[in-house]
DNA sequence: CCCATATATGAGCAATTGTTCATATATTCA
DNA sequence: TGAATATATGAACAATTGCTCATATATGGG
């Protein structure tokens, strides 16, 4: 009587993008620098030079992770001067962090 | 004055194993077929014959994934006869993918 | 306008990842 | 016990990833 089973097939394979986009999402936190960046941009907006500085990484490593970080629209940036500012769009992010954060410290 | 800056600077250093780990704990959901399975043990307790079937991928490399998700403690199994069935350990993990379909489907 | 500073970008590379194929292990049933 | 079935495991490989280096772009100050 796979017929529960097969249901769950379905759903799933009907939704099969869906799952592949949520998926994608939870790849993005899934490296700890964009994660130390997400995490520090719940405190606080910061320009590159600052993450960098506390990330004891690259400018440029930076960069290429804050690209990625504004392609799938989980930041967004505004200039002040020489300086561009990183913030979250949304505090989903923090939502998403807050719960996997609980999973791990029990 | 880059006083918050710093502090938050300090506590991420200070925590950076732990975020690693949330990294780690993301990175499992981050692979499209891990999340499948995930989802799909949600909703019932799956052989990997029958895993292998609804996701089209061999079962070899569900069993490789099944392993994955063993190790980092997502699941448990029991034997039935021949069949080995998994089941998720907690109900952390339907609320972490429950919190990354949310943000996905807005 | 030119130079210093801040950020972005592209190429290249080592490391990691997800899969498949072949094979090993383990359990049931005749 | 031996064949059939279910699952696990290891090697190999292509694809992806995250970083660095070099360089491009853009802004502000003199």
């Amino acid at each position: 009587m796979d017929n529960a089973i097969s249901k769950i097939q379905g759903a799933i394979t009907r939704n099969s993008e869906l799952f592949e986009e949520v998926a994608d999402l939870f790849k993005i936190f899934g490296d700890s620098s964009r994660l130390k960046i997400l995490v520090a941009l719940t405190q606080s907006d910061m320009c590159v030079s600052e993450i960098s500085e506390f990330l004891s990484i690259t400018q440029s490593a930076v960069s290429h992770q804050l690209r990625i970080l504004k392609t799938s629209n989980l930041v967004k940036t505004r200039r002040v001067g020489k300086n561009i500012y990183y913030s979250l769009t949304d505090d989903h992010v923090k939502t998403i962090i807050d719960c996997g954060m609980e999973h791990v410290t029990e």
